[in-house]
RNA sequence: GGAGGGGUUCCAGAGCGGUCAAAUGGGGCGGGCUGUAAACCCGUUGACUUCGGUCUUCGAAAGUUCGAAUCUUUCCCCCUCCA
């Protein structure tokens, strides 16, 4: 092994933040990182409608790259995810229509427009769509130049493959040629981008080297694959989403104060090892700080993941929002809100329709239940008539704080 | 191709003619303790409700019955073993 004190400084960071898995060939790829700025990329899947915590790893490696001077190529996979990566699924994606993957492309564009730094043109990054390059392919042709190189008995002996094998699952002949278009991606990209470096999950690392193989007996070249880990969190449970839904990058489907909450509440356990991952802290910071209160350390580790998302005063008022929230005292001039009309409420306008129309909850008997068991407060005073009508009395100042547990808080606006 | 086993509420998994909105465990939610953590304890967990009830659910459809998750028929889908 070669000395890790002489590793390439980007090489040596995402190991000290516990981004690194797996690479194609470490050493080699270190050199090259020290001789030059060089260009990779992640590919990100279209399928949902936007990007959520369980990509924020991805995201942090562009990051990277970018910090060391590197040039981030980002590949949205309109094309692949037309097709659907058989990787860690059991069963046939639904194929979704191309007005939903290009709505969907671009609102993850947006999003990683939000990470990633444009100012400087050596680190700008690029975004392509692999759609550009797959929809035009002759069959004949790939067949001949690309699918030559492609043994079936290596393809059979991936583990996407054999386990839809294994367990009698039907794999179509589509998703089974998805590893080749992904490796024909990274072929692509190195011709047309100059790309030498892909980096995924470690779900990807069979894709991946196929990409690597294929370049190299097509073009000899050398080009290189780095894998992140799959993150678990101390729970056991997967990052990214919780029972209550996906934990969203996009203020749209998730409020800048949700997600401030949502790293605000990180188990203990997790919260060092996340502001290694997730926020620009150095680690020799981190180690400054590690014995800190845990719970200062947390709401460090909201500030920091919220700003880099939505900014620094998004991060700012989700903390002041949380303070006023919880300590019970004040309104919560920070938290998110809504607003009703006070034409829209009439005599029979009760507590239940209120909570209806906050959305915090959507099943009547559920909320009954939540009256029953004293967990819905307005303006911090337990509600336990669930035919509480609402009257413009109970606002003040036209704001109303309505609570449902210790968490769930939202202010409503009478206009 | 042959022989079996099975599809139950978010998940696992009991029920096998009425007392079943369906045991138990997990998860979720709420309460307690605490630190907006973990662990632990308690409650709750189909929808609607004038709180009396009402409606929808046990792979799908049809049937038997006063009454079906439970019985019959057909269909769909899974799994195991043998060839």
């Amino acid at each position: 092994m070669y000395n890790y004190k002489l590793m390439n400084k980007f090489l040596k960071e995402f190991k000290d933040r516990d981004y690194f898995y797996q690479c194609t060939s470490e050493e080699e790829l270190s050199r090259l990182l020290d001789k030059e700025k060089i260009r990779g990329y992640i590919g990100f899947d279209c399928t949902a409608e936007s990007l959520h915590v369980g990509s924020l790893l991805q995201i942090m490696c562009l990051r990277l790259l970018q910090k060391h001077g590197h040039k981030p190529i980002v590949l949205l996979g309109g094309g692949t995810t037309r097709i659907g990566d058989p990787s860690g699924k059991d069963k046939t994606r639904k194929i979704l229509t191309e007005k939903e993957i290009d709505r969907n492309i671009k609102s993850i564009e947006k999003i990683l427009k939000k990470f990633l730094n444009s100012n400087d043109p050596k680190t700008k990054p690029i975004f392509v769509n692999n759609y550009s390059w797959l929809k035009g392919l002759n069959y004949i042709t790939f067949l001949r130049d690309i699918g030559k190189h492609f043994t079936i008995n290596k393809m059979l002996t991936f583990e996407s493959v054999k386990t839809r094998l294994d367990r009698e699952q039907s794999l179509s002949y589509m998703e089974f040629n998805y590893m080749i278009l992904q490796a024909y991606d990274f072929l692509e990209l190195n011709n047309k981008e100059n790309c030498f470096l892909q980096i995924g999950g470690s779900d990807q690392w069979g894709n991946i080297v196929n990409g690597t193989e294929l370049i190299k007996r097509y073009s000899g070249k050398q080009v290189y694959g780095l894998t992140t880990p799959l993150i678990t969190l101390a729970s056991g449970a997967k990052m990214g989403k919780t029972e209550t839904g996906a934990i969203w990058l996009d203020e749209k489907l998730l409020s800048s104060y949700d997600y401030w909450q949502f790293w605000r509440n990180v188990d203990d356990r997790d919260v060092i090892k996340f502001l290694k991952m997730f926020t620009d802290l150095t680690t020799e910071e981190i180690e400054k700080i590690e014995n800190k209160d845990i719970n200062e350390l947390k709401i460090k580790l909201a500030n920091e993941t919220t700003s880099m998302l939505n900014g620094k005063k998004a991060a700012q008022n989700s903390e002041q929002a949380a303070k006023e929230a919880f300590s019970g005292t004040s309104l919560g001039s920070n938290l998110p809100s809504i607003k009703i009309k006070a034409k829209n409420m009439n005599d029979r306008f009760n507590i239940i329709d209120l909570v209806i129309i906050s959305k915090l909850e959507k099943s009547k008997s559920e909320i009954r239940r939540l009256i029953k068991g004293n967990a819905i407060k307005l303006n911090d005073k337990i509600i336990s008539n669930d035919k509480l009508i609402i009257t413009n009395k109970i606002f003040k100042n036209n704001y109303l704080k309505l609570s449902i547990g210790k968490k769930r808080h939202i202010k409503i606006e009478l206009n």
